[in-house]
DNA sequence: CGTAGGTTTGAATTGGGTCAATACAGGTGG
DNA sequence: CCACCTGTATTGACCCAATTCAAACCTACG
């Protein structure tokens, strides 16, 4: 447990010659690896790779042979039907990984696509298996993003089950914020590259009402939007909407002996 | 590579005098031991662990310490949020694995019930860690299992995004019959031992409609029901319910060019 | 600069939720 | 073993939030 090489996120520069944009090395992928460990699970990473907007990182169906973590830009991740439906999972960002989900089955079951121009970096997953093998550190930090990924699908899944339309519109405006905040670019100005109906999908609603909930708030003058630009003028407000108002999907199941449950509620 | 100890799913008696009703050794958890591993694998279960008819087996919050298998019965799993609303994530059965979620927080954050008295067998998940470090191929197939997992809970939140009301009962219906074959009872006549309240919190849906969807079904002759019993008469039809009629909740998103789109749905 | 796709807005419709009343089941104690 | 009693399930009537349909508007891309 000596000679531990810390690894903390977004440092401005990189420790060790590494390279110098590569989220592996900077995200939350590493933790507590010794000189060597970084360096051979350095030489493992493929760089850079570059995908333009509307390019597809992978297709559903299409065998599983790495797992990526963005680096710079914004994708989106969707199912498909039988039927033609399209059902959108994700939107993931820089510093978010991508393909866990594809390892039960050893092929991806998402399609991915850039909404913008973006750069992800790459690992094949058997160089990853064998590295996580022989560094106890790595496998450890691994499980315990891959449990992170499990639980938060999770949270997911009952936010969108317990809250209505409006509420939902609302968290994802949140979701956006912070992780806007958290890499650096304002949460409170932003653009958001996805369509109406891309969101419409992943939220469950219709794009309709997605554009109305949008405008309902824009007249309540808790956000302006232009498009795809939104500027959030009152942060409090809009986590405020969510939950408090009777728009709330579902009324308490049990009531009774609960005299004044306070805000527990962590929405994303 | 060699003296490979196969395990194969579901053998009637167990090979190498391990714990006989153990569903770690004889479920999908182990696949390809040696069996020196096998055998410390198996040193370190804890087996047979009984939990009755409504107690608990861990609560949302309290310390993670081991994975369990459920060997016999069946559970439920629910998390609460702050205003006493209860939400049921899912209901672990007979080769289900549970506590994969609070691998990334190192707490629990569901409630795991009996629904009727079960059995099940632990692990100590830094054991478990440790094994899987010292035997790739335990290794290996945890990182697979965890990804069906993933993959899992996202068909999952998919499905009860983009279907009505009855379809999802209708999916709920089929996903039990399946895993009730899948362990050797009959697919077609079992009991359901959880409250409509859970099957509705379960689908998102309220508990009057999910009464109403069954009753439906049962005057259709689809199924017949009485009380937590339930015989489904013709699973062809049920299946034809799903996504078939128009009480799909989204019309296609683009429907051009798809002249016959066949059945490609895979509910549950 | 034109046009196809994306977005907003309005009006009509409906699926599923809410409230309420009745029926049933299963556990408890006499 | 039966009668009671409480929690669970069914069924009906009504209502509202979100969807559907439709039309106008915007924007960005070729």
């Amino acid at each position: 447990m000596s000679a531990v090489y810390p690894v903390n996120l977004f440092p401005p520069v990189q420790p060790h010659g590494v390279c110098p944009d590569c989220g592996f090395i900077r995200s939350r992928m590493l933790a507590n690896l010794t000189f060597r460990e970084s360096m051979r699970f350095n030489e493992r990473i493929e760089h850079r790779s570059l995908i333009k907007r509307k390019d597809y990182l992978h297709h559903a169906g299409s065998a599983f042979k790495s797992i990526y973590l963005i680096n710079r830009g914004f994708l989106k991740t969707a199912v498909t039907d039988g039927h033609g439906r399209e059902q959108t999972i994700g939107f993931p960002t820089a510093g978010d990984l991508i393909g866990l989900e594809a390892i039960g089955a050893g092929r991806y079951n998402c399609n991915t696509v850039a909404l913008e121009d973006s750069r992800v970096c790459g690992m094949r997953y058997s160089h990853f298996e064998e590295l996580a093998r022989d560094i106890p550190a790595l496998q450890q930090h691994f499980h315990r993003l891959i449990g992170q990924e499990i639980s938060r699908n999770l949270r997911m899944t009952h936010l969108l089950r317990g809250l209505g339309a409006e509420d939902r519109v609302a968290t994802f405006l949140l979701n956006l914020s912070r992780r806007f905040a958290a890499r650096g670019s304002s949460g409170t100005r932003f653009r958001m590259p996805m369509s109406r109906r891309d969101i419409a999908s992943f939220l469950g609603l219709k794009l309709e009402t997605v554009s109305r909930a949008l405008s309902h708030f824009g007249n309540l003058q808790i956000i302006a939007i232009k498009s795809k630009d939104i500027e959030i003028a009152n942060l409090a407000r809009l986590r405020q909407l969510i939950g408090n108002r009777d728009n709330r999907r579902f009324a308490l199941q049990r009531a009774a002996s609960m005299p004044n449950a306070e805000r527990t509620l962590t929405p994303a």
